[in-house]
This record gives structure tokens, sequence and C-alpha cells, in this order.
DNA sequence: AGTATATGTAACTTTTGGATTACGCAAATA
DNA sequence: TATTTGCGTAATCCAAAAGTTACATATACT
């Protein structure tokens, strides 16, 4: 399915990825249990799962035949440090505005 | 471009958006001003433009016949609310393996 | 050994998103 | 008033992503 390894936005881009994600984040789960929670086919699931893994989203761990997957924090890192500059951004903001306001006040 | 409203995820997905909300978080841009940042044709500017809008992640005021962008923090608020999900599971996560360690030396 | 299970991969189709060009319109300007 | 400027929209194209089916392989089970 992905060959053009995706980047950590446009991976979490996608709904059914990001359902997965949080079913991972209440259990471990080997790629069929994870399937049954969803319509498409097994394939399908798979490959997603691939896309998870490369990007540092999931680790794999293979038992026998199964393969049980973990979260990893990896591929959230990038979204994090994304977000925060703008978590900055609104903050600075709104001091500003505070400063702004006192010297209306105290003038 | 875009009848079907992208959720917050996929609008960050791609990379033009994103490079457009730095460029926002510096400084309210027309259209066009935008514009000149990027490689691209200025109606596709403007269709990222609109779906940025639709999502909540910017304004727009007009003045005259320009447009005036300015961050909103509406948008970026459902994507901290999933970061923050993971960062708290990241969090217990660790506690987890401190207390099972605390366990395993005190014994 | 033979069968069932868990999964990956390849080939292909479908859908969708992103980009372009061509055009239209309102506001500013000459 | 005629022209230029700043923008939106529609029609269309193309590429990439997501899905499916068919098949291959290794492990487990009987």
């Amino acid at each position: 399915m992905a060959q053009p390894t995706l980047d950590a936005f446009q991976v979490i881009g996608d709904p059914s990825r990001r359902k997965m994600l949080r079913l991972l984040s209440k259990d471990s789960l080997t790629i069929n249990s994870l399937a049954e929670n969803f319509d498409m086919s097994r394939p399908a699931v798979s490959k997603h799962i691939k896309i998870l893994y490369t990007a540092g989203f999931i680790s794999i761990q293979d038992i026998g035949r199964e393969r049980y997957c973990t979260l990893k924090q990896d591929g959230f890192n990038e979204l994090q440090e994304w977000i925060s500059y703008f978590d900055k951004f609104w903050i600075s903001k709104l001091k500003k505005l505070e400063t702004l306001l006192n010297n209306k006040l105290s003038k």
C-alpha cells in the first residue's frame, strides 16, 4: 500500500489508523484481533499496521505465527513538538493581550 | 477543492497547510502574500485556506478586496486533546514501570 | 504427514485529494 | 469610466492512497 513512507501527520490523518492506536492504548493486540474491530479486509488492516510500524507508532513482537502490536512513543514525538509550538503561540498571545489590558487600565 | 469537510487531522496532514499555519503564527497575511511563499498557483493556495478556515484553524477578515488570515485556536483543540490522551498513556505507563521496579527492589 | 491458522505480498481497482487553467466579480486606481 | 488588482469558483487532470482478491508461507494442531 505505501512504499513512500508517510510522515507522522499523514499517518494519523487516516481515521482507521487513529482508531487502531486507540485500541492499542488499551491492550497489545495481534493483527487479527485488531482487524475484528474494522469493516475492511484483513490485508487492509495489515497494511495500516505496516504504516504505523514504519512511522514508529507501534512496535511488533512475533510470537509464533502471531504478531503482537504495541504502542511506541517515537511516532508521537513529532506531533507533540508541533502541537507544543502552537501551544506556546497561544499562551504568548494571551500574555500580550493581558499586558496590553494592564497598560490600558493603569493609564 | 474539498466539499467533504476534512477533520482536523486530515487538515494538518498536508505539508503545505502546516507551512501556512507556521507562516500565520508569525503574522496575519492576505491570500496573495501567503501564496508568495509557495510554488503552487494562487487558486491552489486559496483552496487550502478554505480548508483551514472550515476546520477552524484560521479566521478571515475582509478588508476591501483583501482577505487577512489569522490563526484561530479552535482547530488546534481537537489535536491537543488527542495528543494529551496519549501523553497520559505514556506517563501512566512509566508510573507502572516505576512501581513495578520499586516492588522488585523492596523484596 | 495433512490441515488449519496467522500473516505477508502482489496485482489491480477505486476513490480522493491536490493541482492547474479558465473564467467571473468586486474593489481600488488611473 | 476603463483598467488593474485580489480573490473565488468551476471544470478537469493526475497522482497517490486505500481497498479488494488471489496467492504464498510459516507455524500450530490432529
